[in-house]
DNA sequence: CCTGATTGTCACCGTTTTATAACCGATCAG
DNA sequence: CTGATCGGTTATAAAACGGTGACAATCAGG
């Protein structure tokens, strides 16, 4: 497990450092903004722990920029007292923060909270009702059919509603937790990816019986 | 979702409780310690909002008390300049703190950033004597009877009567909750949605029985 | 570099939801 | 009595929403 430690504060930096490699992940920092972003493509970490006042760029612009192409967990640090940079961090899809000072153990509870809410430590089979999905495989299958393959993003939209099977998943947290973004102008590429991930588990994708639209609400996956 | 706001200050009090409710939370408050740890045992919160300043009990020992019984996500509330409480109150298992002054925005944004945190984002169905309100799937249940799918706002509304269940709401409040304007000329909104939603829940619309007009103040629902 | 798969964007349709307007009856003050 | 206001109702226009097909951009594997 690879993590990027991005802040300008050397001490702080190698103190979060050592905590993580104590804690056994591997390590890579980055002491500004620009710097995070090099590091972040080389070694495509698999959390990122972003302090927000950095030179450079600031750890908005990074976040904004890791989000445009990775869903990777990233943890935004702030001094106290700015709370409303918090706000935009959470909106720009930072996944948690933390306020400084902290306490090494505070940054592990978080992170470990945080690795297994990503289900970056266990990966079990999930299956509710009918459905069954195979996250290493990247298959369904339904009863007792032929699996299915899906793509990187269906799998991700079946994921989170069969996480939460039988009941309805926002349109706004589907987004986020499929792209990692909130601009509700990209229903459409919800839209279209339900459209398709019907047209894959559905035995008549017109009239939808596993994958219902809750009008207005979201999408849920119906189980018996 | 129910949540318990606990400080002395009556009027942070009533701010803090009126942004819960129009974001969607059920509220349940306290004006010092002991009431809040009463309350915290009569209604079994959520989440629990807790300032450290109280007269009775302190915030930290009624933390204490919460942390003893449940795993309850508690976030303290703290003035400027007091940095050594904080550390104290996430010793004693706080997860979250914020310094007044603080604005709504931010509030909302912790207290969703902590449920995703402890995974409780799912809410639970608001209900008041025969209406049961399913925030999730946008459906109302009258008694036993079939489901009845609501549009966003016909939802807001009802969820505003139902938080005031038994109690006129007035109309401008109404307005503002829904639309989120007082523009006293948009009357002819509340009263279409109205008329809307009780073609949807009344067993007979002519004659309301649950959604009835406080003539000259506002809407109330009737629970018995 | 090429190729097929995957994902994003656009345009269009029909339906539902929301906003706007007009009309009706009841009530009440002048 | 008259005119004004209020709440309810009906009708209709405007906007938002969800579904679909086509196609372009991008990605991944050979």
């Amino acid at each position: 497990m690879k993590m990027l430690v991005a802040d300008d504060d050397r001490d702080l930096r190698e103190l979060i450092g050592f905590t993580l490699t104590q804690a056994g992940y591997l390590v890579v920092k980055a002491g500004d903004g620009p710097a995070a972003l090099r590091m972040f493509e080389a070694e495509s970490p698999d959390l990122v722990v972003l302090d927000i006042n950095m030179p450079g760029a600031s750890g908005f612009q990074v976040c904004e920029a890791i989000r445009k192409r990775s869903r990777v967990p990233v943890i935004m640090l702030t001094v106290r007292g700015e709370e409303e940079d918090l706000v935009r961090a959470l909106e720009l899809g930072a996944d948690d923060y933390l306020t400084k000072p902290f306490s090494p153990r505070t940054l592990l509870a978080r992170i470990k909270a945080l690795l297994r809410r990503a289900g970056m430590e266990n990966s079990a089979p999930l299956a509710a009702g009918r459905v069954t999905l195979d996250i290493d495989e990247h298959t369904v299958r339904i009863g007792t059919a032929q699996p299915v393959r899906l793509t990187k993003l269906e799998l991700r939209l079946l994921q989170m509603l069969l996480a939460n099977a039988g009941h309805t998943v926002s349109t706004d947290r589907l987004l986020i937790q499929v792209w990692g973004h909130r601009n509700s102008a990209d229903r459409q590429l919800l839209k279209q990816l339900v459209h398709r991930l019907r047209q894959k588990i559905e035995v008549d994708p017109a009239t939808p019986q596993l994958l219902q639209t809750a009008s207005g609400a979201g999408y849920k996956l119906v189980v018996e």
